[in-house]
Parts: structure tokens; sequence; C-alpha cells
DNA sequence: GCCAACGTTGGC
DNA sequence: GCCAACGTTGGC
């Protein structure tokens, strides 16, 4: 099993948003790298979600993938914000996953706070000028921050067969 | 609103 | 294939 990040603008699509839905499909990703990441994503893989361009920015909660990737049909919808002619049915460019919503943090995760995380100085997220939408998440990083979540919400992390 | 750090486009 | 111009992302 597999661990990602997933950036969305609360103003666009919160992690609320995500709850009340229960599930959606990640569509409108028009970078190849993400693209090829969101690709490489099985079910069941967990990921986080991301509040970008948020006061503060933060993480938020985890999502899982309930379907890996099929082609992005936005693309092909001239009246769509994220239209690519260069996509077509025959031949697309462009891919989503179905992402459902497992919990939202008691707290969010603000960006500062985790950058002073010694831990999670290689995350991607962290790297200076970082604009990947769709990313990994290490093992070790994915623990840290479940951690960090746990910490303000005491239960949380509680598993019946410790 | 500013701007750094990208990614993309297109002329050559 | 190079690279300048341009567009976008996203923290601050």
């Amino acid at each position: 099993m597999n661990y990602w990040l997933l950036k969305t603008e609360p103003g666009c699509f919160s992690i609320d948003d995500l709850a009340r839905a229960k599930k959606t499909f990640w569509d409108g990703v028009r970078n190849y790298q993400a693209r090829n990441f969101m690709q490489e994503m099985r079910l069941g893989d967990e990921v986080f979600v991301y509040h970008s361009n948020a006061d503060p920015p933060a993480v938020v909660g985890i999502a899982k993938i309930v379907r890996e990737a099929y082609p992005d049909h936005t693309a092909f919808d001239p009246s769509d914000k994220h239209y690519d002619p260069a996509s077509s049915v025959g031949n697309p460019r462009w891919y989503m996953v179905d992402v459902q919503f497992v919990r939202k943090f008691k707290m969010e995760l603000p960006l500062p706070s985790l950058r002073e995380q010694r831990g999670l100085s290689k995350m991607e997220l962290l790297r200076k000028g970082s604009r990947l939408s769709v990313q990994p998440v290490g093992r070790s990083e994915w623990k840290i921050i479940l951690k960090l979540a746990a910490k303000h919400d005491p239960g949380s992390d509680r598993c019946p067969n410790d």
C-alpha cells in the first residue's frame, strides 16, 4: 500500500465538501507528473487531503482510493474549465481517480507546523517552490503526520489489536 | 497583491 | 533542440 497527498483549494472543494459527498472523482489534474502519480495509485491506497491557497495551508484529513485511474471526461467538454482539445475519448491524455472520505482531522495541521518537524524535511510538500498537486508521501512521513494528528485528537490512533 | 518557481508553448 | 515569452500555482 502506498501513500499520497492531494491538494485542493477549500474555496473550490474542501474536506467538508468531501465529507458531505462521501466520494468524488478527482478531476481537473492537468500536469503530467501529477497524472503519472495518479496512474500509480491502487485501490485502498490512502491519501492526505491538503488545503492549498488557504489560510493557513494545511493537511486536513484522509481519503482513500476507491477507483483506479480512468479517463478524465472533463477534458472532453468544451464548456469545462479544464477542457483540453488534445485529449479525446479515443486517446485520452488526462486521468482521474475516485476517492472516498475517510476522516477529517480534529485539528488541521498547518504548513508552518509541518515545517518544524525534523522527519518531514524531505517531504515533497515542503520543498521550496513545490507545486505538484498529486504527490507520493513516504511511509515514515505518513506516520509522523498521523502522529501529529493524533496528538490533537486522542483516540483517533487507537487500535483494538494493540 | 506580489513574486518565486515552476511547466508549457512556439519560433527559430 | 534551444530558449524566450508566457501562464499557472500557491506561499507569503
